[in-house]
DNA sequence: CAAATCTATTAAACAGTGTTCAATATAAAA
DNA sequence: TTTTATATTGAACACTGTTTAATAGATTTG
């Protein structure tokens, strides 16, 4: 059935174009700052087609949600070249802030926006998988006699958080007025302060 | 002036019924899910008289947020009676923590809700304070031999960044999903492993 | 080929939002 | 008592997400 093929081609494509304008709108303007609307004329569509592809804005939103984690998971995947556990857990809070700093958007979406309320979702499954793969990293450091005394989970946890909290307060623009320098040079000293911390551990 | 004066205590009290209305609407739906005719019938006031007394919703949330930063300081401000810098700067983490425990809707307002953009208004100087007195409390744990070798400012920032990605992770009920635990525990034990990360330094 | 069916699209409608404003009612001052 | 100032209202405006009946277009069927 080639007709019956591209129909559902084109379904695709439609699917794809309104993801396009959302995420545009999404990224520039914010979830609720981001109406049906919008995202519809953009395309030169009526308001009512967007519910044929989706079943409200929160799939939308939802999508793009998913889109930010598997963005964020092949950054990260990248390090697996460096053979040093340790230096590979240093690397990781490195690109965990740059992403933060290169697609802020994504960043608010992912982990700052309420919408999604409770953690759930493919989206969360793939946080939950570089959680677990971070866990990983922290117990081969372990391994080779770093963060003795200390619970892997607890360190995983620790670790999440503090980066998490660097890029939670750069994200929403509460650091550049507390301190004078660059927010993205106080994200990196921060962080290497922690490292420097947690260096003779 | 007997009478004018009676005017403006009730003007002040219609002003304090508003924001009564208000705090309780906005700590439990949150800022989106709380409308000006919501916090207007609760006390069977038209939506326009609203704007007798607040410019906008807006302006009416900055009010809470100033609210939230008055109850957060006084919390720090009662561990002034420790002593000891070091000790005193290990229970402002944990008095952070708590404060996010208890005042999770004042949390989410002062520190995680995007609406106010920049940081500006009297809320945030307020915060500026409480940023400066931690940064002295460190200054006094250096003093005493604490911290060598490490920037003042930067292990501020760190700090902060520690107790507010805990929180952050907390209030947006990012941590149940990944971890067993309960999220109280995971918060306490997480804080602890950080306080015995930085105890040896 | 014509009729019936299925698919995609639309405009209109509904109930909600923040905000403005002319019309008031109430109270104070003249 | 009349004028003035203050406080309150309900209606209106331009939005919002979402639903739905009507419809145009293409595909399949008789």
């Amino acid at each position: 059935m080639s007709i019956s093929k591209r129909k559902e081609q084109e379904k695709i494509e439609m699917h794809k174009r309104i993801l396009d304008s959302a995420r545009r709108i999404f990224l520039e303007k914010g979830y609720e700052q981001t109406s049906i609307r919008n995202i519809a004329s953009a395309i030169s569509y009526s308001p009512g087609s967007i519910y044929f592809y989706f079943k409200d804005k929160s799939e939308i939103f939802h999508e793009l949600h998913k889109e930010g984690f598997r963005l964020f998971l092949s950054q990260m995947k990248a390090l697996d070249v460096i053979g040093d556990p340790y230096e590979r857990y240093k690397a990781m809070g490195l690109v965990f802030i740059r992403f933060a700093q290169n697609h802020t958007d994504y960043y608010n979406l992912m982990f700052l926006v309420s919408e999604t309320g409770k953690a759930e979702g493919e989206g969360f499954q793939i946080a939950q998988g570089a959680i677990e793969h971070l866990s990983g990293v922290i117990q081969q450091c372990q391994d080779q006699g770093r963060f003795q005394g200390l619970d892997n989970k607890y360190l995983t946890l620790m670790t999440l958080s503090m980066v998490h909290g660097i890029c939670s307060l750069y994200c929403k623009d509460r650091m550049s007025g507390f301190f004078e320098k660059s927010s993205e040079e106080l994200m990196l000293h921060g962080y290497e302060t922690f490292l420097a911390v947690i260096d003779q551990k």
